[in-house]
DNA sequence: TCATATGGTCAAGAGAGGTTGACTATTGGC
DNA sequence: GCCAATAGTCAACCTCTCTTGACCATATGA
């Protein structure tokens, strides 16, 4: 009885680009993550990660503060992980020379070769859905995705 | 001294299929779910229905195990969000006419309502964003990700 | 210079989401 | 007809994530 109504909405889901972003984008997630985890032989990348990574790629570094404007939670909820990743040695927590009170957290060299290992292996599984894509689209979908990206992180 | 490294990781980023679908999906995800929050003026949905709801499209229903292996953990896991889902109207739980042990879920008319007004919050920011992207590519890259979205989901 | 705002920490606790283990009911092959 | 495998439930418990509230140190401007 609600099979019309189902095929409504798949159709209508297939047409949204926010859901087929959403979807996409969780399956790499899933499957990013499993590699890496993998790889190491135990859980050493959460999603919370993957989420607050990404914030700190700015050279002189961010403080805790705005990482929890832009996560949107209190800067409290964002200290224990910053301290999860600093004792891994994946970022570093120091002074900000320009304000006695606040903390910069950045990137060590080692968290830099972090990301570049995750990045490799979402490469690899790139490589393995290769045979079964259009070559030439790949980097079209690619072009399309940066411009996307900059206009979502634009605001 | 890792500026150099950082904009090597930035560059390589920026052209992993991955990296670029992860970002875009996560931004669309959690504007959508504060839309739909918003709307109902209190925290209705959560990360995890969205990861429930799409494997609760089939006609007849899903079995409980079926989830709990779809989304990779326990059924006991599995059981008090289903629960949740039920207890709002969104699913219902039946026996299997198949097999007098199991039980299917699948979407009430209401919880086809509320994907379908989920996706409608969906299409609200792809508006939005509408001005500042080119026309004609953005019904390309859908092609393209509902392309690729069958290729994910099939293995 | 003193009041107020801001950056950050510490502590206690709530709630989501997951686990393992023990259990019942039913199925299905032998 | 029996017995191992399967679907699901219940209970206890753990970790992660986040919150509120109290607190200290520094900055800033009237």
């Amino acid at each position: 009885m609600n099979d019309r109504r189902l095929e409504g909405l798949r159709r209508r889901q297939a047409n949204s680009l926010g859901f087929l972003l959403i979807r996409c984008g969780q399956l790499f997630n899933e499957r990013g993550i499993a590699g890496v985890n993998a790889e190491a032989g135990r859980p050493v990348l959460r999603e919370a990660h993957t989420k607050l990574l990404p914030h700190l790629q700015a050279p002189d570094g961010v403080r805790i503060t705005e990482l929890a404007r832009v996560l949107g939670v209190t800067k409290q909820a964002v200290q224990p992980l910053v301290a999860e990743l600093a004792e891994a040695g994946v970022v570093r927590v120091e002074a900000d020379p320009a304000d006695a009170r606040a903390r910069r957290v950045s990137l060590t060299a080692h968290g830099v070769d972090a990301m570049l290992h995750g990045t490799g292996v979402l490469e690899r599984i790139e490589r393995e859905l290769q045979p079964r894509l259009k070559r030439g689209e790949v980097e079209k979908l690619k072009m399309m995705l940066r411009g996307l990206l900059g206009v979502l992180e634009a605001g």
